[in-house]
DNA sequence: CCGTGTGAAATATTTCACAGCC
DNA sequence: GGCTGTGAAATATTTCACACGG
């Protein structure tokens, strides 16, 4: 999971569900979208009921925890039998918001941009990319993404129209992160309030915008830290840093 | 953050970390990166103390919990002044193994692959690229990376031999969800205990190979789940909430 | 004084274990 | 009989608030 916290309205929030849910945990949200892209499979591969154990298993977690999460959706299963796949997809997308388009603004035409334009299973969830959009002269005007759903490249001075025409929602920050701080003020300026991040900076925002920082780097280091504690374990061998200064090659 | 757990230790630890920590909570230890490196940019900067205030707020946490991660590593700071920057930066690096250089391997090389190698400060923090495959005939033998830094992609065929000769202490997959799986189970066989999967699908591994997935689709959805509750929230066209006492919260 | 380091309290999340229903 | 839904217990994390040391 990135960092942080987020726009927590401890004051404000009255009614934060709809139907039958209530305020639901951020860890379960976190979950929900697991949860439904393997009921997609399932429902691709032909299955038609899943017991918590066999959904559980098939995305990494506790019985336990899957059934505690879906109960704050609502009393969906079946006692004695399990899930109805497709209605538990369902229920998982309207909760999140997959039964709605969202318009979706990229900053940043490079490789990662590239990658973001080409990922399927956005288009499939519901995400659209509206705009794209990069400073570069080059890259201006290049068309990218899958046949059917193709993007221009397009300058990053007709942002604030884009995003002001309406159709976005969401915008991702796939600059470096130089510019990063600067993007995101225009977003918000522009009226999106909610941003994922790829460049390596911390944002600054108004409490009313919700930011998710994605840093390959930071999800590196948390496995070395780790992996730097197996090794330790493995072989109790000097107490103190053995040297520093390595030559690092390909 | 990652689905699972793994590998907890809770008796048989017997030394888990050095100097002066001990068991540092996983919270805390997905954050230490993100210290870090706002850290390298105050020290950039020239500025040789922080208070926990203004860290806190430069990497967008509370100063309480600044304060309480820090303490898990020791007592680095100075009561009534702060932290001496470069200091606090070693001491963070040491605890998530920066100091010494980690090697790692890249499976897929489209436009995440590209995007991955070209990546800067992955070098500076001490990761360097040691394998780059795919299965591709077009893109075998291609030459990527920032001069200095290069990496010839090599055929999925010499995976094994690259890992087994010893460099290679990381995997990151960014292949199609189909290939993950089995990409994940020969990095396993090899040897690699640390997975980075950036494939839509959760990958099935024993209980000493930690894996941290990141999925942009997930990221965006969490996004839409708030940003629906938001426009839920402003436009009270819902049957229920708006009447009764609703005004529980003070 | 000032700001760190830290017990203790408040929250959040996960796990247990079992009653209830198909 | 089997599996969901859920209170209650166990953990984990965050926040508070203040004693302590430079």
């Amino acid at each position: 999971m990135s960092l942080d916290r987020s726009v927590r309205s401890p004051l404000s929030a009255i009614g934060p569900a709809r139907g039958t849910g209530r305020e639901i945990p951020d860890a379960t949200v976190a979950r929900l979208p697991v949860y439904h892209r393997v009921l997609g499979q399932f429902a691709d591969a032909g299955i038609t009921t899943v017991s918590s154990d066999e959904l559980a298993a098939a995305c990494g977690v506790s019985p336990a925890k899957l059934r505690k999460d879906l109960s704050h959706l609502g009393s969906y299963g079946t006692r004695g039998v399990g899930y109805d796949v497709r209605f538990l997809a369902y229920q998982i997308a309207r909760e999140v918001g997959l039964t709605q388009p969202w318009g979706v603004v990229i900053i940043g035409a490079g490789n990662l941009g590239h990658a973001l334009v080409a990922y399927r299973g956005f288009a499939s969830r519901g995400f659209a990319v509206v705009g794209l959009f990069d400073t570069h002269p080059d890259v201006i005007g290049q068309v990218l993404g899958a046949p059917g759903a193709q993007v221009t490249v397009r300058s990053l001075a007709e942002l604030e129209s884009v995003v002001m025409s309406g159709g976005a929602h969401i915008g991702v920050i796939a600059t470096p992160a130089e510019s990063a701080q600067d993007v995101c003020d225009r977003l918000v300026a522009a009226g999106v309030r909610s941003i994922l991040n790829f460049a390596p900076t911390v944002l600054a925002v108004p409490a009313d915008v919700e930011v998710r920082e994605v840093d390959l780097a930071v999800e590196l280091q948390i496995l070395a830290f780790h992996e730097q504690r197996r090794l330790d374990e493995a072989a109790p061998t000097t107490p103190y840093p053995p040297s520093l200064g390595e030559a690092i090659n390909a």
